[in-house]
DNA sequence: AACGTAACCGCAATCGATTGCGAAACATAT
DNA sequence: ATATGTTTCGCAATCGATTGCGGTTACGTT
């Protein structure tokens, strides 16, 4: 009902300056030790509470970051954010959290949003749609610090914490042939993106280091639940099928699991499968799912901690690449080691 | 680098007050032509763009508003949020995000650190610890419009947005009756929480409306993939075993199917499942998981036009609870009916 | 008695933008 | 030439909190 208390409501009511209120509060010297109980009584009982909008006028800081993400409903997206949340929340910082819907459009206007907020820096994973970040760098330019996450420009010199595809495919797919399989497929991501591109070149170099030729048509582009279907019929109908699969992402890979499994065509003793981290339910399938984890969690945390100090000390020179490290996740639809 | 351009730098540039500026920018009557275009030009040029946390402080309007929720890594939640942001979006707030990560300490922070960023509303699901409510209500006492979702306090007068747990509940088991089975057990939420509670009730009053007794040795408070599995063992080894469970969560449904299947039992055969809440991951079980679906999404776009409203005009008189339809998504963990 | 000096506290400016009110400058009317 | 009107703009206060600087007491010292 009331408005909020501010200091001149108890300096009135005390019949005191404004002034003296601030500095009894933060327990100012000029102040006597009656007035410092006068007014902290008072604004205990009136429950006083700074201002946290006229501080960030007066100092230029908000204590306040902003993040921008695809889509909020993403287990690794929603990971990353409680990354961010908690390592924000120990710096005594506010997250504020925006979703582009992978429009770039959108992520134009949250970006804007996030300026005129004043957040002291950004955590940002571009949307489907972004190839030109102007928008993005002009935050940087402005003062406000930026990392990326995950989804970053390639070849741009930006902080960002992302993962290494390129090793996480190749022990992905190393893990593949020790454990007995030659005949390796993979269901890629469309090679115009970064991970698309790192996750196929790191399926080659595996192949090639132990010798197994690699081909053209084990590999096809699919990466998502539905496509995954055809992908693994069209597989399992050459004359020479795969014994395995590594699949770009785990929605592929249970999509391929089901498919084989619809065949009548054992995971692992006949195709073993491999995904690589979309979410925990990799869990829950029937055999449960060998995959890369991701480690969003993780990725949030740095991400913010790098982002914590670019705020402190802004950059000088360079900006830095950051690599969470993957690890596999063995469970039950690749063999054993023997 | 520099700090941002403000209202200032363009007065003096143009060696005009800041009035004329903010008049100029906002095509007030009294500025001339030439001077608006001036200003105009000159503010493109700098890319000014007003500070939201000097208006926040002159306006007493931030445009914002704050989430609290237990956790950010569910499916649930984060499709809430999600619902959340794009209201938001839509009616040009921000969103500001705390995960209480379920402990009754931080979420007082939060709720503090709402209040000091002067949030015009907030929406609030508890955590498991919260049994008072205090520093929440309080936010409404001062002003802070306050809307519940899905976890809400009972027997309070607060906005809520909440599914009926109950009714939901009476469903899924009713289905389970109707589908052939007699000897129902129910994987509970701690009965400190209202949806434990409601969801119980629902439970039992399915099986009394069809003439079957309810037997406390069928109901564990259980609530996790890992709690499930002790739980659904030790219902197994009953003299008599139940032919059905229905879980508080599908969390908690996957961790008994996939327990059941270990000991060979077959689902649904044997013993049927259903869940609740119908996260995504329903689809990827072997069998996969009937459910309840909840409609996160939906319920974060009605709690957020609640709480806009709110904001609009502060409530007159009781406040309100709004329901969220649920429906039953029937897969392959329960029988067919006949 | 006169002066010095702590001890305490208030004035006013500041952060950036807005806005009521008043004031120039010029034009038109009487 | 005086009065009235119109156009265009600036001053200053405001939002809430902070802080340098100056001012007022009261007390002690010589």
């Amino acid at each position: 009902m009331s408005s909020p208390i501010t200091i001149k409501d108890i300096a009135k009511a005390l019949n005191i300056s404004a002034s003296t209120v601030s500095r009894a509060l933060k327990d100012h010297p000029d102040i006597s030790r009656e007035t410092k109980k006068a007014v902290n009584d008072l604004a205990a009982k009136l429950r006083y509470k700074p201002n946290a909008v006229a501080l960030s006028l007066k100092n230029s800081r908000t204590n306040t970051i902003g993040v921008i993400v695809p889509e909020l409903v993403h287990f690794f997206f929603s990971s990353v954010i409680s990354g961010i949340e908690d390592v924000a929340y120990d710096a005594g910082y506010n997250v504020m959290v925006c979703q582009s819907n992978e429009m770039y459009s959108r992520e134009i206007i949250n970006t804007q949003a996030l300026d005129s907020n004043r957040v002291e820096g950004a955590l940002v994973s571009i949307s489907k749609e972004t190839h030109d970040f102007a928008h993005l760098l002009y935050l940087e330019e402005n003062g406000i610090p930026l990392v990326f996450f995950d989804r970053a420009p390639e070849e741009l010199d930006v902080d960002k914490v992302i993962i290494d595809d390129y090793k996480a495919a190749y022990n992905a797919t190393t893990h593949l042939i020790e454990t007995g399989c030659k005949r390796i497929a993979h269901l890629a991501a469309p090679q115009t993106l970064g991970i698309g591109i790192q996750r196929m070149a790191g399926y080659k170099k595996a192949l090639e280091d132990h010798g197994i030729t690699y081909r053209e048509d084990w590999v096809i582009e699919a990466d998502s639940f539905e496509l995954a279907g055809d992908a693994t019929r069209n597989l399992m109908h050459l004359p020479t099928p795969p014994d395995a699969i590594f699949a770009v992402n785990d929605m592929t890979a249970v999509g391929a699991m089901k498919t084989l499994q619809r065949m009548s065509i054992a995971v692992p003793q006949k195709v073993a499968i491999i995904g690589f981290s979309a979410g925990f339910f990799s869990d829950i399938t029937t055999p449960t799912l060998s995959s890369v984890d991701q480690h969003g969690y993780e990725m949030g945390v740095e991400a913010a901690k790098l982002l914590l100090q670019r705020i402190e000390t802004p950059v000088e020179g360079k900006h830095k690449t950051q690599y969470i490290d993957t690890h596999l996740v063995l469970r039950e639809s690749t063999k054993r080691k023997n």
